[in-house]
DNA sequence: GTCTATATCATGATAGAC
DNA sequence: GTCTATCATGATATAGAC
């Protein structure tokens, strides 16, 4: 009888995962190393393949660990909405912070991996290399339809293309966000205790996101100065 | 009598830059190994110690090579417009077109390299590594100060602490804009002509951007629905 | 399930012939 | 300036004892 259908994550496991997390952050997933990750985690060097059979596995398990459950929040969040809204449009602000509330409340917990994880997902969002392309995408797939479709309704007046664009561009801004709040030197000039509450973080970026979202068309507004 | 010091660029290191460009945003700078590099770059493996030094020096060059130059158009830039302006304020939105025209422009040079160029540094934004992010943010500092100054005296009333929240979010959205453009599926619904053509995604992410900046003040126009 | 030991190959860097 | 050859180290992965 396989004990690990049962109990599907042992300890060891969970030191692996933790250790990966952090070090592919640090060090991008070709930079981090087993060696690296074995001795962090305080485990054997074989552990990893015996336990998630390949370094790639590795990676797609510390996807799965915490993007799932992300999502499937993100959008019962929505459906909370849709449901108490009864019919009426929804705003695009709260769309907005349905979909970025689950990440940024990770970024305050510090003690369960939580905030590397969302550094590290930032970062993942620019990674070229096609089976995590892949992957990542795949996670995503069900809750960007969904999200795309509730603006599509909420704002039925933008064009389509032009929507797919300023989604794109609060996908980024969403990104960048979570990868660099640690690292830009930029943020130096905020408050500290201000740059990892995730509800000042939330406001200021529903504020500035659904700006963008509502922003007069390209074309019909374009004042150049000294043009 | 040394003639690197009178031709400072041989043919042999810019095929060195222009491989080193490629598999540093294929790869990350860790992922990239010399014999990759060297392989890609039809040149001795020892072409590159003899040339840069190290591997780390080669990742300078690779951002000194453009970066520099970018910077400086983007100053000049501004400083064309303000003089132009003789003394009125500029507008929030010319100011982040002077700031973004010149990253976006790079994006239609495939030739050269440059479109691999503006990847590589989206990536660069979100990487974690010590060095990197120190040579960065001095290659940016100049512009950065000029630029900041700039909005502060287009947007006396916006508070500081904002501003620099919003730039952050601003530099977030060109960051993942210049990486992803070419990668994330999203993108997939935009026509094809647009994607690269930086008249149209300058005019998209000002729109974007600099409505996000005059966004109203969050905490003053949190509307959440059913809260 | 965990460990040691090891196979096999890639890594950055350099010495020294040409 | 360019090459080959080589060093010491580190890489992923696995076989086999416990």
């Amino acid at each position: 009888m396989n004990l690990r259908a049962i109990k599907a994550v042992t300890e060891t496991q969970t030191r692996i995962l933790d250790a990966a997390e952090d070090l592919f952050m640090q060090h991008g997933f070709e930079g981090a190393s087993m060696r690296m990750l074995t001795a962090q985690a305080g485990v054997n060097l074989a552990a990893v393949n015996y336990h998630f059979g390949s370094k790639d596995a590795l990676i797609e398990a510390v996807f799965r660990r915490r993007l799932d459950a992300m999502n499937t929040e993100r959008i019962a969040e929505l459906e909370r909405l849709e449901k108490d809204a009864a019919g009426k449009a929804l705003s695009p602000e709260a769309i907005i912070r349905a979909f970025i509330g689950a990440s940024l409340r990770m970024i305050e917990d510090t003690r369960g991996g939580g905030r590397t994880f969302t550094r590290l997902l930032g970062r993942a969002y620019t990674e070229p290399a096609k089976p995590i392309r892949q992957l990542i995408g795949q996670m995503y797939a069900t809750a960007m339809e969904r999200f795309k479709a509730a603006f599509v309704r909420a704002l039925p007046e933008l064009p389509k293309d032009e929507l797919v664009w300023r989604l794109h561009f609060m996908f980024g801004t969403l990104a960048y966000t979570l990868a660099a709040t640690d690292t830009v030197q930029l943020i130096a000039g905020a408050k500290p205790e201000d740059r990892y509450d995730a509800r000042v973080l939330e406001d200021r970026l529903a504020a500035f996101m659904s700006a963008g979202l509502l922003a007069p068309l390209a074309g019909t507004v374009n004042v150049r100065i000294a043009a």
